[in-house]
DNA sequence: TTGAAAGCGCTAACAC
DNA sequence: GTGTTAGCGCTTTCAA
């Protein structure tokens, strides 16, 4: 494999000529530069990155940490967050590695390898319920001690201060629920993944009841379920509370996300319920396959995507000055009102 | 950050006895190995691993490219494999990196930028239909002149030999539609992804109708559907073929993967429709998700993470020896009657 | 077993 | 603008 000693000497000009050159820290002569260029095309000369990052120390990669006991991919949340992860880096010519251990054994502090040997510059950590429980402080805390820039997303149950991205505005309930009273819904249900509802636990009523109160709408038991979308339990909470006679069920149905509302639109088609006209399906966490499903979800907030993108955006800023202050950034977003409402 | 030579240092030893031991190819009296061993210890220290491999030219990682024009990870067949090659690539110690490129522009051959600038040490392709009508004959042959380890995964229209991970048999339809003839279907449809087929277009009926036939089974033109799973495409086909009545409807319904099987499922289970009771459910690929679905389902073949694994235990014996003729790697697998049926 | 020294391919000083 | 030289941190001869 030719190495920019080759292309030096067959551009007959010196080393760091070429090296300069080639990383357009000299122009040179018209001529000089074009023999440079003309050499690397007829070598096929390729930088070893491996060599040029051992000099610069900074290997050009990124890491990704998943903590997630499924596969990692079969959720539409975090498949849009690296869809906007993948979009950025493309932008950024930085590669992406994905970290291949699950950082479970005690004292294991999420992704810490990948950095200290080199293989990446930063990390981004993209926890999900499968990490509830995990002391997550330590480890923002150790890899802050290695000096690792990382950014955080999605679920974040620590009080350590760190790099985040997150949706803006608390408010994605009280934008669907003022829109769904705008349409003159009163008798609402919500589906949700009910993350640290006990096993087979149900959802809050008084909770949803209050929530809902403000807006003269009002909720029952019976039309709150919990389920996730991927082993169909959604849609069987779904189908719960649908099967109901059409006076005996909500107009509306809230859902936390749109995988959700999605389970729960099949529900709904699948018994002939029609959408929008018998139930409104909303949903307050913007995800992609929303805009695509049979009927179009009304969601709410920026597209993941946007969120994976200012993630890597955030973390080569601090991989370029890894002296900053955590920081939080935060993503407007805005009630999309689509069909399903 | 603390260096080999410090180690050295600190346990009193001299530079390659430190790394020897280090890397196991001197055993050191028990006195000298513990020092060594403490000193890495006391220093926190870790082998820079960009340093280690500009000696040893390997970069300890391999490259994955996955030619999807939506979000990668949205789809179960190909979330499966990634399950696979990520538990191999634990055992195996090597790192995975994500193409962040395309390869879509004219000339450009799929993760030869990450091959050449010695990032990877080589690659695996998944293929999806995305790829229908590339020249991919160009990528493999391209790659092999580089000397790229190469696996190619799922969708393959090339002519060239190429190394790859298949599942053996071509029989699947075969032992499925022995299943259900057994069971005593006569009356039967089937769901496809349509790969090929026009926009619009509807699968061809002499082409099943002949398939069912030694099994002394029937089908229609309106028990044929096509769709994708991702954006309800399936979920519709489905509802189209089992709206009509019971005696108009087929028994049994073979779908070409898990995905469209659950996509199935759902619309039946909507329209109340029992499973397997009025209609039995099979599919010929196997995929994680048919097993957690509501009805589990039954399939054929090995599971995707088994394949994932294949490929990159095949690809490690590439890249240890490149000098191989390509081979077909075929992971058998079976019939797995699940409730569906 | 140990130590000294070479060099992987590159970039960055610092002379010319 | 150009050429020379010194390393980045590691592994690997090769001689002691």
């Amino acid at each position: 494999m030719a190495t920019i000693v080759d292309v030096a000497k067959r551009a007959g000009v010196s080393l760091s000529t070429a090296s300069d050159i080639l990383n357009g820290k000299l122009k040179g002569t018209a001529a000089t530069a074009g023999r440079v260029r003309q050499a690397v095309l007829d070598l096929g000369y390729r930088p070893n990155l491996l060599a040029r990052r051992l000099r610069t120390p900074k290997s050009g990669a990124i890491g990704l940490v998943v903590p997630f006991r499924r596969p990692i991919f079969s959720s539409a949340v975090i498949a849009d967050y690296l869809a906007g992860i993948q979009a950025e880096q493309e932008r950024a010519d930085l590669n992406l590695v994905l970290a291949s251990r699950r950082y479970e054994k005690p004292g294991e502090i999420y992704g810490a390898d990948l950095f200290e040997s080199r293989s990446v510059d930063g990390l981004i950590v993209i926890a999900t319920r499968e990490s509830y429980g995990r002391d997550v402080d330590t480890d923002v805390r150790g890899l802050r001690a290695l000096g690792c820039p990382l950014v955080w997303m999605h679920f974040f149950e620590g009080r350590e201060p760190v790099d985040r991205v997150t949706r803006a505005g608390a408010d994605a309930w009280h934008e669907v629920l003022e829109h769904l009273a705008e349409r003159g819904h009163k008798r609402v249900g919500a589906l949700t993944v009910g993350i640290g509802l006990k096993a087979g636990g149900r959802p809050n009523v008084a909770h949803y009841a209050k929530r809902f109160e403000s807006f003269g709408m009002c909720t029952k038991p019976e039309w709150l379920g919990a389920g996730e979308a991927f082993d169909g339990g959604a849609f069987g909470a779904a189908m719960e509370i649908l099967r109901r006679p059409a006076d005996e069920r909500p107009t509306a149905l809230v859902c936390e996300g749109d995988e959700l509302a999605v389970a729960a639109l099949q529900a709904a088609l699948g018994m002939s319920i029609k959408v929008p006209g018998e139930l409104a399906l909303a949903s307050v966490t913007n995800t992609s396959i929303g805009a695509t499903a049979a009927v179009p979800i009304t969601t709410h907030g920026a597209p993941g995507s946007m969120l994976g993108r200012m993630a890597l955006k955030r973390l080569a800023e601090l991989i370029e000055d890894p002296a900053q202050p955590p920081r939080e950034v935060a993503v407007p977003g805005q009630l999309l009102v689509r069909a399903s409402t």
